[in-house]
DNA sequence: AAGATATGTCAACATGACTGACGTAAATTT
DNA sequence: AAATTTACGTCAGTCATGTTGACATATCTT
């Protein structure tokens, strides 16, 4: 049906550039690292959401809890700052898991505006099976490398994150903040 | 409103854990790489986001244009294994990829009923472009990195991934199966 | 000829994003 | 004290991308 009429070559149409594309920069695009990031992750993520499943959470779940239990007494908008979502979509999650007990919100002190939030010991205990599971993968893919080769993949991930405009959270990965994270 | 009714200490309710639930294990868990991973994965896609929003597509046509642009011939069903999703769901990409003439299919010379893909001089080029936003980042990430921490680093992301069923683009990768990649 | 396989498609639905608008309480500015 | 801004919540509608289930068609295998 929608057989090819585009084909230059025979069996591999094998495509040589069309005019006024830019050059591919072939020999120096990190393919590698590229598609092992994107395997690397697809799997890191994929234990959680295994057993997400089982609490009828998905990823968005996962990724409040896990922030807010590290960074105890979160405001709202610092949140959103982390997770760059708009506040009708974090809305929707923050307020399941405030319901089924996962979390709960503390008025501010000083600003009585704000909600302060913290995970419960339901939300914590789900926080520490998940990143459980995700620590046993990272171990496991540690275990060969030494010292030096552990600081590199430390030092590579720090530099592979944007620094411009930081959120409270990434100040405190870079200690550039006031926060600190528990642990 | 909503305000706690939960907090057993004062400003910081610090919670101890709750009975019955598994040892936090604290002192192992990999905080660390978990939230590094999170924050570098963010950034790294969001660079090639930003740019598919030109084109009026979103990561599911870059992730489909990448593999077929890399892995030439694919099969549909390959296509699946790798991205891990259903046929439905590739679908609509795909046909949108085709019908902007970014992917063509090839009707397979052993067997008629595969449908081979092939980037266009037109896909070719927009996965070029975004895979070299992605190089930039990484290369500047690897700068002050020595040939042993890279290698510590692609160490590490490969042992990331889950070797048990590999799909034919991780076979390329793993250097187990016969198909090659471009470039 | 019968059955299995590769692909495509229709329909319905879920999740998690989005925009835009509006409300309320509390802080800040004038 | 009044006006404005801020922090948060929420209603309503939309979009992208995933899902399940069912079914059709062409082609290969037995």
């Amino acid at each position: 049906m929608t057989d090819v009429n585009f084909s230059r070559g025979a069996a591999n149409p094998d495509s040589q550039g069309a005019e006024g594309v830019p050059a591919p920069r072939s020999g120096e695009l990190r393919w590698d690292i590229i598609e092992l990031l994107f395997f690397a992750y697809r799997d890191f993520v994929g234990d959680a959401d295994h057993e997400l499943e089982a609490f009828g959470f998905g990823r968005a779940h996962h990724r409040v809890m896990h922030f807010v239990y590290r960074y105890p007494g979160l405001k709202v908008a610092d949140l959103l700052d982390v997770l760059r979502i708009t506040k009708q979509s974090l809305g929707r999650v923050l307020k399941q898991l405030l319901d089924e007990g996962y979390i709960v919100q503390k008025t501010g002190n000083n600003d009585r505006r704000q909600r302060l939030l913290y995970a419960t010991p339901k939300g914590e205990a789900l926080v520490a099976k998940l990143a459980g599971l995700q620590t046993d993968r990272i171990t496991r893919a540690l275990r060969d490398i030494n010292p030096e080769g552990v600081a590199a993949i430390s030092q590579f991930l720090r530099a592979m994150i944007d620094r411009d405009d930081p959120d409270k959270v990434l100040e405190a990965i870079f200690g550039t903040g006031s926060k600190k994270p528990r642990e």
